[in-house]
DNA sequence: CGATTTTGACCAGCGC
DNA sequence: GCGCTGGTCAAAATCG
């Protein structure tokens, strides 16, 4: 959806700060079995960071997991009832929060009209995904392009998408894994554009899609759609094979020396995705050994791990999802 | 010279 | 049907 999620970013109220700060093993299960298990639901992802669930305010972004199979769907109505997800304090979410670093909030850039014209809801949705495009080269030639083979009609339906939004002045981060961009399209209502990408490991389908927040341009909007079915490739640096392992590398230096927004206070945004992309991967291929994360881990490592955390906490101003495109 | 990006054409839903 | 829009294709350009 056009509707650039800015229109609806109340996630700077959302408390991200997890839990004061203070380390919470549940919570951190929780945010890495969301991302290991092919059950991304997308409570269980928010109560991993602390988030609210925006439940009422928000209903397009958060809401529903109509689109979701199922499996997820019990899954997610276990959540709810859980944890209580409409425990939402506040109402427009205000609390302040504030954090320490100065929230950009482009004050100025108000073009946030938004609500005001068309902005309106919006929606959209769109699950409109090309391919069957059977051609009829009936007339003439032209038919360059389709024509391709079609496989009957399924529906293709759309794998659940989960984004991140990120303070960082480039746009692509670096998350681990090779993407080829295979489009860009101006984004209704934004004056930046939007780019595909496409994993470019072969019989891999998961996409991503960019683009920077028109209402905080400090802040990049990064769209995951789909599970990777295979390793990080081991070529990058920064790679997350070397986060938590084995090595004493501080992650700071393992960032990626990109500019900062911040540059005193934060560490290049690559980091804190090849974290997350770290987490994910370890769960998605292999076995069932033991997670990564804390339990098995040296004290020193969990500290390491804690302080990551942290640090990823604060580089992403907030977590969203879109169960419908 | 292969891999990737650029960029306009195309395509499929959707609302009207 | 028409036009808009998000998403994708693919030929040409560029990169490494």
């Amino acid at each position: 959806m056009s509707d650039n999620p800015g229109d609806h970013f109340y996630y700077n109220d959302a408390g991200y700060r997890y839990n004061n700060g203070s380390y919470d093993p549940q919570r951190l299960t929780s945010f890495a079995d969301f991302l290991q298990g092919p059950n991304q639901d997308y409570n269980s992802l928010a109560r991993a960071f602390g988030l609210q669930p925006l439940g009422s305010d928000a209903p397009e972004l958060f809401s529903p997991f109509e689109d979701i199979n199922p499996v997820k769907q019990e899954i997610a109505a276990e959540g709810a009832n859980n944890e209580g997800f409409n425990n939402r304090n506040g109402e427009g979410g205000g609390n302040g929060h504030d954090n320490n670093y100065n929230q950009v909030n482009t004050a100025g850039n108000s073009s946030i009209s938004s609500s005001s014209g068309e902005g309106g809801a919006e929606e959209e949705s769109s699950k409109c995904k090309k391919e069957a495009a059977q051609g009829e080269d009936g007339g003439e030639s032209s038919s360059k392009k389709q024509n391709k083979l079609k496989k009957q009609g399924e529906k293709k339906q759309r794998e659940p998408r989960v984004a991140f939004m990120t303070k960082s002045e480039v746009d692509h981060l670096e998350d681990g894994y090779r993407w080829r961009k295979y489009g860009q399209k101006a984004v209704k209502n934004s004056p930046y554009p939007r780019s595909y990408y496409r994993c470019t490991t072969q019989k891999c389908a998961v996409k991503k899609r960019v683009e920077r927040s028109f209402q905080d341009p400090t802040i990049v909007i990064t769209t995951y759609e789909g599970q990777h079915n295979h390793p990080i490739p081991v070529t990058l640096r920064g790679n997350a094979a070397g986060i938590f392992g084995h090595h004493h590398h501080h992650p700071m230096m393992l960032a990626q020396p990109q500019p900062s927004i911040v540059p005193q206070t934060f560490p290049p945004p690559e980091f804190m995705i090849s974290h997350i992309m770290n987490i994910n991967q370890v769960g998605s291929t292999a076995t069932t050994s033991t997670p990564d994360y804390p339990q098995g881990r040296s004290s020193a490592q969990q500290q390491q791990f804690h302080d990551d955390y942290g640090l990823l906490q604060d580089m992403l101003p907030s977590v969203f999802f879109k169960p419908e495109e």
